[in-house]
DNA sequence: CTGACATTTCGACATTCGTCGAAATATGGA
DNA sequence: TCCATATTTCGACGAATGTCGAAATGTCAG
């Protein structure tokens, strides 16, 4: 990943109604929201909306797909593993032990400790 | 964490300054770098730099220790591993498979395929 | 083709942000 | 105490950013 699109990136997600609208992305998963349900769902003006999903789908964040006159918007993970691999590139020089805990933040964060369900469904 | 930090970090981030001195400072590990020795790597005046790390201080991304006349400033892992937690909080209804891939990319900017070295120092 | 709805584009506004020169503070050494 | 060095603070400037009303575009139903 280049230094300018993890600018992008990070840019796109400082700002308060954006990050909204892309962890509510990321909660909705691959069938995504769409842009109406958004505006309604953070009370964003459709046209704020318009421009801060522009931004989020020009850095790579989210994708948009048409359906009839509505259009669907949907979180990309694949922005956010590129994003962590650049900001942590060498971060241990050999030492493992450092990063550690934000390789298994990711993994927490993901799926939360597996809740207990150890007697089958595990192998799922 | 909460809202304001998250969108602290990330517009702290968001900066080609910051951004470079974040990635420098976690390549350099816990030991950090002088203020100093900073901005001669990356070629930004003295004061400049000073307001970007107080930003990054600020925000929670390093922590600066006094040395003397020397002040030394180092990443703060744990500042990204709240991150990922609070971008990706929910992201799999039940569908681990979905963000799975963020998940490996953490463990793979962190300690690289583990480059062949199958024959004894993996175990460690 | 006309009307209704979902979404986007345009234009203007105030606010915020990054950078720089100059001056101030803090620490160590003579 | 006085000087040199490392870093920070202050003040001001131009550039970039978020928000909003109004108008335009695209899509479906009749």
């Amino acid at each position: 990943m280049e230094s300018n699109a993890a600018i992008d990136r990070l840019s796109a997600l400082a700002q308060p109604g954006r990050l909204d609208v892309f962890r509510l992305l990321v909660r909705a998963g691959p069938d995504g929201i769409p842009a109406g349900e958004i505006a309604a769902t953070l009370g964003l003006a459709p046209n704020t909306l318009s421009s801060q999903l522009t931004i989020l789908v020009h850095a790579g964040l989210l994708t948009s797909t048409r359906e009839g006159r509505v259009i669907r918007y949907a979180a990309r993970p694949e922005a956010l593993s590129e994003l962590i691999v650049y900001l942590m590139e060498d971060c241990c020089g050999g030492r493992p032990e450092i990063c550690r805990p934000v390789e298994e933040a990711a993994r927490a964060a993901c799926c939360p400790p597996a809740k207990a369900k150890s007697r089958k469904a595990v192998r799922a």
